[in-house]
DNA sequence: CTCATACATTACTTGTTGCTAATATAATAA
DNA sequence: TTATTATATTAGCAACAAGTAATGTATGAG
């Protein structure tokens, strides 16, 4: 019977709601693999440009993902491993073989 | 790099969704240890009798949570054990010590 | 039967989230 | 320079989530 203050249980259900949407999840699954460039992110999820980047700048600047320029593309990473960790959590519950999502 | 169908990640968001607010999640915290009536939960989070209520009912439809009537009482337990494994996998990156939370 | 307690449900209001469309910026190519 | 490709940003709108307040229902006490 432990206590933990509120602002813990507010810290973990924002990492909760940063990744409970279907195409964040998708990101995040795509990304345990290896980082990939908002191109290719498109084409797996089959996101709006506009739609997916909003996504990812968000997930940026929690500190979940990191981004890194090369030429005139960007490629994103997962930054924070507590979340790499969360979405295996997640997909040895509700799908052992889980990422690599195709759209439809 | 295995695929996944969109309904598998779907799943996944509604379950995250399910607990990514932090009364549903406070309420899970507490019944890992033990199930409890309304009256404990309501007194355990500072919850309003209503607010709790719909939150209960809700986690109760969507499998994550089971009740039983004891006389005027209503006791709620984690019915659905892949709940109980999320949350500690959470407790495991945001706190080691959770659970227990009172309200303020 | 009446009252009190414990809980559920409904209706309403408000705040947040997510999407689209349009526009902006940066890099490379020609 | 101009055009093109890759990405980001902004604005506006539609959908959804959450809280409060009020009311309803069931159980047990007296």
């Amino acid at each position: 019977m432990q206590e933990i203050p509120k602002e813990k249980v507010s810290e973990a259900t924002q990492g909760l709601r940063a990744i409970a949407h279907e195409l964040r999840l998708s990101v995040l699954c795509l990304l345990l693999n290896e980082p990939m460039c908002v191109q290719e992110l498109m084409e797996a999820t089959g996101a709006a440009q506009s739609n997916l980047s909003q996504h990812l700048s968000k997930m940026r600047l929690l500190g979940i993902l990191a981004n890194e320029k090369r030429g005139q593309q960007v490629f994103y990473r997962i930054a924070n491993p507590d979340f790499a960790e969360l979405v295996h959590a997640l997909r040895k519950i509700y799908c052992p073989e889980m990422c690599g999502i195709k759209n439809k």
